[in-house]
DNA sequence: GTATGATTAAAACACTTGTTTAAATAAATT
DNA sequence: AATTTATTTAAACAAGTGTTTTAATCATAC
């Protein structure tokens, strides 16, 4: 009973979480939509703090283990000369892999990885324990396959590339009115992988502003 | 007193609102904060949600009403084919502009900007309503500038667009330890255009699959 | 069967939230 | 100057927050 109770307390957060946020989503909220007591989340875990981190933990630890496992395949097989766009699938994919992506539960985890992007500071404190040696191989590697880029200028991509991911899916739950058919998380990741590519490879500002210069811009 | 009283509780939740998001910022925060008494916003505003609108409606209403001046202009001048790069631009600079993005206000209204799209429906809602007509009008323009792309996938891509720029404008403050300067804010938008207009214009994807479990791609 | 430890239950705790009230003060109008 | 309106103040309100406590229940081992 016992283990059970722990797992539906993290799979209702999980799902709260997601939706509404980690400030606006209350003890209350949870341990009573999961039909559980109130005391039972600071009996099992401490406090709704260390939830938040066992809850990510659970989740994300995977996914950028796999994350990493691609990178160790890619950089293993390829010697120096790393494809591009197999950088950026290995790192968009595992989050849509993880839960098949098309699932309930795969879209509601795709709608934490978005919310927790946005999180304040102190909120994302565990995930970017989590995040971070993944964004620091990730860059070195990106790096190496962008020789044209500086460093900087490849850590602003990488932060576009990461935003474009994290924002869109928070709300492509909120893009089936729009859209003629419900939006399919492959078909995102597709063309996620398909516009985060083209930004990333795209020439220096440097060489744009010369080609400004010359090219009829007015 | 009265005008003076009201903009000084504008400008307290306004940074306060970017850098905490809205729910986790309380009326005492503002109110102590600001030097005005609590039940102020009450009386001036009516409540907080109220405030939150006001506070959106003195910054946005201006920046959305010159990218569809920007746009208006791009329509004018070059009838039917409009630039990409200069719809990208018409789209991104007016946040940056408007408040000279490089002071303090430039950047916290930037924050404000990336906060924004991150909080939960509710509280967007207004928001969403002053954001409605920009994205409509680009949405077509981008259309008719991306003929290679159907509907769809525009609509992915310009979602993709807004949320690097969103993620960006809420985390370059903490860009600061791992960059060698500071985040200029003129920087990061001359490398959002140029990464944003290269994503916009990738070819049309060809089907990408979830990455197999099998491993890399052979 | 009883004792031991783990889990659940209900209640209370101390604190914060947005909002409202009613009196006091300031400003503006007549 | 007197009166009306606008604004500020301090206090209280009702509801909600995470957390703690104390007792009851359950499972398991002796």
């Amino acid at each position: 009973m016992a283990a059970e109770t722990k797992e539906r307390i993290l799979d209702v957060a999980e799902r709260l979480f997601a939706d509404f946020g980690y400030k606006a989503t209350s003890l209350r909220d949870i341990t009573s939509e999961a039909g559980v007591n109130l005391a039972s989340v600071n009996y099992h875990f401490g406090s709704k703090d260390a939830l938040l981190a066992a809850l990510l933990n659970r989740r994300f630890a995977p996914v950028n283990r796999r994350r990493l496992e691609l990178l160790d395949e890619l950089e293993n097989s390829a010697d120096g000369a790393v494809d591009l766009l197999d950088l950026v699938q290995a790192f968009l994919s595992p989050p849509f892999e993880m839960h098949q992506g098309g699932t309930e539960d795969g879209r509601t985890f795709l709608r934490l990885v978005g919310r927790i992007h946005s999180e304040t500071d102190d909120v994302r404190a565990v995930f970017v324990t989590l995040f971070q040696p993944v964004i620091s191989r990730f860059t070195a590697a990106l790096r190496r396959a962008l020789p044209h880029l500086d460093a900087d200028e490849v850590a602003w991509r990488i932060h576009f590339l990461v935003g474009s991911m994290a924002h869109t899916m928070m709300w492509c739950e909120s893009f089936l009115s729009q859209a003629k058919r419900g939006p399919d998380p492959s078909d995102m990741l597709a063309s996620l992988i398909q516009f985060g590519t083209a930004g990333l490879e795209a020439p220096s500002r440097q060489s744009v502003a010369v080609h400004a210069h010359t090219g009829g811009r007015r």
